[in-house]
DNA sequence: CTGAAAGCGCTAACAA
DNA sequence: TTGTTAGCGCTTTCAG
């Protein structure tokens, strides 16, 4: 592959004067500049992003780091991420921690060694990799789930608000026994929403606001389909469930539809995280959108602005869910 | 950040010694590496991935590009992708070409720029960036859609014969007038799969072979949705359509609850790609599975192979996609 | 088995 | 405005 040399020597100039024209330096004569660019293309000349960031000690690439690129949610996010970083000359590279937080920290061990210029991270349990980023000074920005302490870039959304206007709204639908089902690696973020549920019941006077809180087995819908058989098969079973994610949405329709039952009119059904499959179930399903998209702008705004000024304060956006009744939660 | 010099200095031994040791080279005596390994915790040393590919004029990123990261089918691949080069010490960068030729460009630059030791590339519009990338003599592996002269590795799908056998079993569950829907980014891949419908027809002695035809109006469900109302609204509406992906499988349910048309009864629907809310629907959605993840898998390993061995002659796995039917093409 | 030294391709002072 | 030069942090001959 030709270097920054071959292409001097061709256009008869300096490697310096060959860097400044491709960096856009506004001090290079437009006579030698086209003679570079002429020599450039005559070799099909690439720079080497690995020497230039060496020697600029900074790269332009971030990191996005996500429990589960299979989730519809995050590769949202992920457009999100990408629509801010691509526009300010940043690549994203997409990363899968599967919820281990053993993979948490190999990518961003990745992320260390690369010299990324920053990273937003979706964690895994509290703070694994967001120490270990901080202790080395790279920039990195929390989102979805936060540790509560740390004095990070945080963008999230406020679920345990969201979670308890859900459950309000089946509570006024008429619906008295509630479930809330959670995934199987419970971040903060289910855990917020798992206190919203509690927070409606307890203010609409039911019991203690304990409620029945639910984990789904495994991973996906399989896993959610095996809590919701089990609690479906109960004594006295839910007659509404509040599901925190699309997968764990699937398995308790899936369930339902096992035991013949519809949802609306035998069993309430809001679930976190709308996707276009949701409109053609019938009835259709009732959701608490997230602003997946725009948590990833956000995210990586921050992220973008740290790199610039990494002294800032920290700071945290929080969001709004908002929720859309369908059928599947109206009795009538 | 600490430097193989901090390291070298604070165990009292050369640079040299310290890079033998993280290298794992056998011949370290044990005590010095001790050492070594002590030094470099204690500075909490991370080698710098930049310097060390620069020098070894070789990096273990591979880049995966997609046309849509929401695309679950493409989610899948890139588990795949994953499975197979974490195992092999390679990490993934996944990239989004949105269907655009010139994202497609933007990102093989990318590669390129960052040395990056292959790529799998899910081509946009036919060899935009696989003879760029090949010029370049960087390795690539073509998934998914594939310009058919090229001598490049490759792994498909034989869609066409899925798309008959998905075309035939409409035909034999009695529906006659057939539509084939594809989406706006139409690859190789979704022209594939209307030749095996048009295969099915013809073989079937009904018309030409010319079948009914349909490309969506744009990127996603709503792009398919605008389409599917088109032609239901016909005088003669298809009484069944293949969908050739999910997205597009959503647009057509959704135009048929608009009209009060049911899967199965009133139209029967087979789409390409399973996704888990296929089941939840009533009548479930019958679909043909692409063994995505295999695709991904088979991909990296096709990639490292080319990388170990760069003049071995070009390969191409194609893998068989299966039929599911459930009852959205049953007319019963 | 270990160290000295060259150099990967590029950028940024510093001189001219 | 342009060229010269000194590294960025690491690996790898080549001697010892």
């Amino acid at each position: 592959m030709a270097t920054i040399s071959d292409v001097a020597f061709r256009a008869g100039v300096s490697t310096a004067t060959v860097s400044r024209a491709f960096n856009g330096k506004s001090t290079v004569d437009p006579a030698l500049a086209e003679r570079v660019f002429r020599a450039a293309t005559e070799l099909d000349y690439r720079p080497n992003s690995l020497a230039r960031n060496l020697r600029r000690q900074a790269t332009t690439v971030l990191a996005l780091i996500v429990p589960d690129v299979e989730n519809p949610y995050f590769t949202a996010v992920a457009r999100g991420v990408e629509d801010c970083a691509l526009s300010a000359g940043y690549s994203v590279v997409l990363c899968n921690s599967d919820g281990d937080p053993d993979k948490e920290r190999r990518y961003v061990d990745v992320a260390l060694q690369e010299r990324m210029a920053g990273v937003v991270l979706s964690p895994t349990a509290a703070g694994v990799g967001v120490t270990a980023l901080r202790e080395r000074r790279t920039p990195v920005v929390v989102v979805d789930r936060m540790p509560p302490d740390a004095a990070v870039d945080q963008v999230s959304v406020d679920g345990r608000t969201a979670a308890c206007e859900a459950t309000t709204h089946l509570l006024a639908e008429g619906y008295r026994r509630i479930a809330c089902l959670a995934g199987p690696n419970g971040g903060t973020a289910a855990h917020d929403r798992l206190d919203g549920f509690r927070d409606a019941l307890r203010t609409s006077g039911r019991g203690d606001g304990g409620g029945l809180g639910w984990q789904a087995d495994g991973h996906g819908a399989s896993g959610a389909l095996q809590a919701a058989r089990r609690f479906l098969a109960d004594d006295e079973p839910p007659d509404a469930v509040l599901a925190t994610d699309s997968a764990t949405a699937i398995g308790v329709l899936e369930a339902m539809a096992e035991r013949g039952l519809l949802a609306g009119r035998d069993v309430g059904v809001v679930a976190f995280d709308d996707g276009p499959w949701g409109r053609v179930l019938d009835p259709a399903l009732s959701v608490v959108v997230q602003p997946a998209r725009r948590i990833g702008s956000e995210a990586a705004g921050l992220l973008l602005q740290r790199i610039a000024e990494p002294e800032r304060p920290a700071e945290r956006i929080v969001l709004d869910a908002t929720l859309t009744v369908r059928g599947s939660s109206r009795r009538g």
